[in-house]
DNA sequence: CCATTTTTTTGACGCTTCGTCAACTTCCTG
DNA sequence: CAGGAAGTTGACGAAGCGTCAAAAAAATGG
């Protein structure tokens, strides 16, 4: 019986309809304007349907969530296979989480949700389990990348380094970045005005300052950025430049 | 009429009595344990007095978050005055960070919501404002300290950078490690244990990356920051070292 | 094609929480 | 101490979450 019926289908399909709504919800209004009897509404089902999908309204957001999150592994992991030196593969993924920072401006937040309901019990346990490995996939590929580089000679650990708290700096200074658009903090410093551009040029010196070879100074990191998005996201890009 | 009467003054602690249960009641049960009428309850007066203090619950979520962001200012402009150099100095403001990281650790989450209140309106401008003079005031720190930097040429600027864009950075890769203990995200990699060593590493590999002399090959940061913590915060060290 | 069972949908209902406001109490001043 | 100002109260309306018995739709079988 795994020939999916048509009314399995289509209940399949509300799904990500009612998912759809509440991103557009969420970016419009945040999510004071999104109430689970607006969602039915709009959705065209009755409020009882909503719940059948979804546990409680925290699970909703956190099923956003997961949503994106995937979509964020799959860019990494895509990524990941740019044919390059170390370096310019982790450039890539750099250039893999601005896209993704810009095509999903309402994750940031809606991950922040999920966690705060998640600890609250909100959330079935199926669904945090498939948000961490959303994130094992994402760092496996950060990883990864920079174990080839110590194999290779182009990263070497000092004292008490190791590949995964230069994978977690490299993760904190992109979240941060998020999180300060989010905010609106320093909005109005003159000097800064694409943050997308700021964050690469910062993720680069912070690989300087680990000594991942070859150095910017060595090596135009800008272009072999512009190459994996023309190679690897051609599509992601026109989205994320016309909207 | 300057002199406060004994009323206003009782007023004016109750406020603070009130912030101080909420930002227990945060930290106990996150902002769903957060309701109105139990912090009412709780601080033995009825609801209507806690509106009058409060113009919503977002707001009381905003006040919490000005007065701890107050805080971080003030750790900020006393870590400014360290004597030593400019990279010390620094060092300095990141090790204000930390600490403030571990003394308010609900302040991510207040800041967030405060955000997300503001923009629906729920939150008088004044605080607002206030808020946005907290963030000015940690900022000029920094910035004035990379200025007197490019002034010494221990930092010397490269094709289009600027202060304010190197202390985003610092700032991005703290609020991003907030947020990654807050979200606890990657909870489970057996190489992360304390996060507040792996952010000083990271920053002042941040700062290797961007040429900022004298190098951390080349000295001691540590022992600066050690330094640091004794002469400047050494109430709040050992408040952050018994909680 | 109809009867029966299973699945899905519905929306009224109970419950909680926010924020208000008219009535009430306490405080201050002449 | 009288009377007005300042502060406090808690019942109330509104809105949202999640439930569940009943209704509707779909699947199954004779």
């Amino acid at each position: 019986m795994r020939p999916v019926s048509p009314k399995q289908q289509e209940i399949r399909e509300r799904e990500q309809a009612i998912l759809d709504l509440a991103q557009t919800m969420l970016l419009e209004q945040g999510d004071q304007g999104l109430s689970m009897d607006r969602i039915a509404d709009e959705a065209g089902v009755s409020k009882g349907t909503v719940y059948q999908h979804f546990a409680s309204k925290e699970d909703l957001l956190a099923a956003l969530a997961v949503r994106s999150a995937g979509i964020r592994a799959e860019l990494f992991e895509r990524a990941a296979t740019f044919k390059g030196t170390t370096r310019e593969r982790m450039s890539a993924i750099g250039a893999a989480a601005e896209l993704f920072f810009t095509l999903f401006p309402h994750h940031e937040h809606a991950e922040h949700a999920f966690k705060a309901s998640s600890h609250a019990q909100k959330v079935p346990a199926e669904r945090i389990s498939a948000m961490e490995t959303c994130h094992f996939r994402c760092f496996g590929a950060a990883t990864g990348i920079a174990r080839d580089a110590v194999a290779k000679g182009e990263l070497v650990l000092r004292e008490g380094q190791s590949v995964e708290q230069i994978c977690v700096g490299l993760w904190n200074l992109h979240m941060g970045a998020f999180l300060m658009r989010d905010l609106e903090t320093f909005i109005d410093i003159p000097a800064i005005t694409d943050p997308v551009p700021l964050l690469f040029a910062n993720a680069q010196a912070l690989l300087d300052g680990f000594g991942w070879q070859p150095l910017s100074t060595q090596h135009d990191y800008v272009a072999a950025r512009a190459r994996a998005v023309a190679e690897l996201f051609p599509k992601e890009a026109k989205a994320a430049g016309r909207s």
